[in-house]
DNA sequence: CGACCTTTTGATTGGCGTCAAAATCTGTGG
DNA sequence: CCACAGATTTTGACGCCAATCAAAAGGTCG
């Protein structure tokens, strides 16, 4: 799927490097990595990367934009499984046919670095340390995936906006601090109504008229792909978000 | 909360070993991490072993019976996360604190062994095998809790609590073929119906209706934790579950 | 045998879905 | 710079799925 879609440049040229892959690895180890990277390429937004069930061979970073990783079911009903930002790590969970079982779409225009499999097999052999941070990384998906499930679960329609918002905006502001305006407070913000319903499994029709109970309280103002949160005290009360999920990252061994 | 349980015997006794953690590692290496195992203990049915927000510095496979994660909300809403079948591993994913994310209960009496971080630490350095063994393990815990997801997000009722039982049915199939009786089809099925209402975010009142007509439509017979899948096809189909998720586990280096 | 837990059943309520249409915004090309 | 097509947001009326409340029946375990 991608390779149709790859442009020629070499990951020497990557001005941005995998904060998530390689925060935690010191600068010498960096640059040792950098033999690891392959091709990187651009999508514009609406354009699908991945279909589920297909097979690929590489995992990637996303240096910038942002990706939203999908299931359809046979209804047509689509579940928002991940929206991944700047830094994340994306493409392991293959089953043994080499299938991810998810699809992958871009929400706006994004940029991503390739790793194939070989590569990453050779990088955590060579630099264990490595391989520690991607379990780290994994470790982190998994909680905040489990965290989704405590919001699709037990909480009001009301009280999971609130609290996908809430984590969204978290995340952008610390993996995409650029997107921040500190003048006005306003961030972008990559969903519009109908993907926050299928993030939810409520329908695009109730997140407008929550979104507008919000904007009659005064907890937010939104426009086109444009958020700002006037109190995010209390947003963050109504979804029972808990901001060191995003500060004090889940891990095991860095 | 476990130290105070502890049972003096230590793991030199234990029979079964972790399917999970050393699925993939030869007799001899097994052998070796003999040695980084520690104390094992036992709860009995109802016991909590762990309740969220508390530190810990240890992880644990669970050999025998069966446990639940679940997080609490503040109104006293339960949402069970994971369900933990022999086998399985439990107990990364801390923060900066040390604290683990989750509370964990048994719902069976269960036997379960410690491995302390300083030995997984030392595990890890010494057997790169295991730490690329952890992040499949990973992996594979990630794609099922994502499934959970689509379940929670997009199914009705009916079709996730399909899903839930024949996810559950089918692991146990695979991890304890114990409790799987060939004469009568039946197994033995760990939770009640308030659990599986606490796992699909549906009242134990509406998860005795769903299962009624399970009944009815001949799909399935059960009682007091015993299950038997008259029609696992249709079971399936309903939930839009599928096997391989199970016997073809999602992975990366294994 | 009795206390407690789990399952079962009924009646009523309300949250969110569905359907439909209008209003607004966005990006594109002339 | 305006016109237009398409996407997104907004609003309204109505219906249904699952929650809630309540109580009884059945099982399990000490």
């Amino acid at each position: 799927m991608i390779t149709k879609l790859l442009k020629d440049a070499n990951c020497s040229s990557c001005t941005v490097r995998s904060r998530a892959l390689f925060g935690s690895v010191d600068e010498q180890n960096v640059r040792l990595t950098q033999k690891y990277r392959d091709k990187h390429c651009y999508f514009s937004a609406g354009e699908i990367l991945h279909r589920e069930q297909n097979k690929i061979d590489y995992a990637f970073t996303l240096y910038s934009g942002c990706l939203i990783l999908y299931n359809n079911l046979s209804n047509g009903d689509r579940q928002i499984l991940r929206v991944t930002l700047p830094g994340d790590f994306v493409g392991f969970s293959r089953n043994s046919k080499g299938e991810l079982p998810y699809s992958i779409k871009a929400v706006t225009d994004s940029r991503i670095c390739l790793f194939f499999d070989a590569n990453v097999l050779q990088m955590t052999s060579e630099h264990p340390e490595i391989a520690k941070r991607l379990i780290d990384l994994q470790l982190n998906d998994t909680v905040l995936c489990q965290q989704r499930l405590l919001n699709l679960g037990q909480k009001s329609s009301t009280e999971g906006l609130a609290y996908l918002i809430m984590e969204l905006y978290s995340r952008i502001k610390v993996q995409s601090p650029k997107e921040f305006d500190f003048k006005t407070g306003e961030t972008f913000f990559p969903l519009n109504q109908a993907d926050m319903g299928d993030a939810l499994g409520l329908t695009k029709v109730h997140i407008n008229r929550i979104i507008a109970t919000f904007k009659n309280e005064g907890l937010i103002s939104c426009g086109h792909k444009k958020l700002k949160i006037i109190n995010e005290e209390r947003l963050s009360e109504i979804g029972q978000f808990d901001i060191g999920l995003i500060k004090d990252p889940f891990r095991h061994f860095s």
